[in-house]
DNA sequence: ACCTGAACACCGTTCAAGT
DNA sequence: ACCTGAACACCGTTCAAGT
């Protein structure tokens, strides 16, 4: 019987969770579904859009919220953070298509910050490139957690002095957001003292 | 005569340079040395060892400086945004070996940028997490500020609203850092009102 | 419209055997 | 000690031909 989209996405899915995107091939995929290779190009383009639809599959669930500019931000993080933790490499996944620029997820969430940050007092010429610095960091620091955790999951111990970068990963994860929240709230400051300067 | 681990990272960062880190193939690397591609593997225990040594001679001359806290950081993030846009896909390639702990050079410079947090006000045990929020900030936004500039050198022209993400980058990159900076200056504030909240 | 089969042009890594 | 040759077990992508 034919092969849907959704069922090449499902399958991709759960390949990842399974096996870790190194498995995540073309080949391997249409093993899975048996199918001939080919017949995923006749789905989609190439791989990189495949794996932009997986990375929008597992993003579904982050959403915006309603509060302060400052509640839109720390959840819609949050909410980032557990949708990578949940597949297994997703933060890595997720920041490959993020950077190809084929993760329409990923574009919406960089809207939701954005316009979070203008409420913030980011002056909205600034407000996606505040978005982009906070996806940064919660794509940098996840993808690092996630090595971690899947690292020591697989039973290999770590040395001593890296046993601080893996307790309490949640703390850890709020303060370097907080870094950028306060970061934003000083930049009304800035603004108006720019603003002042070209009176 | 004799191939040197020296030769390997020169003609490695060659091929880098030229053809970009698709085309830096342990099989491509020995061919443009003439030599079989298991020789390379008396050198280097496998392909990331060697993106690793790669890395770290790219980010040879990123180095600390002296000055007051926001100096030092604001320098040597500025460098290693310089040194990651002199090579081709530099930015990919120190992320990678960044992600997978293979860089020496990265772990130094995070000590540098950790030992500045703690003379901003940041608490000690903070610093290395300050230290590694910059750096997925310096490494994310280069990475992207990188592959917009090789897009459009090779030809293809943008769309408009991209427009606003490739000009002045240098300006742009200094707004996120003075985001991160102004919240570890922060920092202070809420370390003391934690203090007092355990009084 | 949708898929197969087979090919093209590659990969990273290992390892017995040579010098 | 250092390297070759050849193999192993794969890749992503294309495309004529089939149904």
């Amino acid at each position: 019987m034919q092969l849907h989209k959704r069922d090449v996405i499902d399958a991709a899915a759960a390949l990842l969770d399974s096996y870790g995107i190194a498995d995540l091939t073309m080949r391997r995929l249409a093993r899975e579904l048996k199918v001939s290779p080919g017949a995923l190009y006749w789905h989609f383009p190439n791989k990189q859009a495949l794996l932009g639809a997986v990375a929008d599959r597992i993003l579904q669930t982050v959403d915006d919220v309603p509060g302060d500019w400052r509640d839109r931000v720390e959840a819609v993080c949050a909410r980032l953070r557990d949708a990578l933790l949940s597949h297994t490499d997703g933060a890595e996944l997720v920041s490959a298509t993020f950077a190809s620029g084929h993760s329409q997820a990923m574009a919406r969430i960089v809207e939701v910050l954005a316009d979070a940050a203008t409420q913030a007092p980011v002056a909205p010429s600034k407000g996606e490139l505040a978005a982009r610095t906070v996806v940064y960091y919660v794509l940098g620091f996840t993808a690092d957690e996630q090595s971690r955790l899947q690292w020591d999951a697989s039973g290999a111990a770590l040395p001593d002095e890296q046993a601080v970068l893996t307790t309490n990963p949640t703390e850890r994860f709020a303060f370097g957001l907080r870094l950028l929240v306060d970061g934003m709230a000083a930049a009304r400051a800035e603004t108006v003292a720019a603003a002042r300067n070209f009176e």
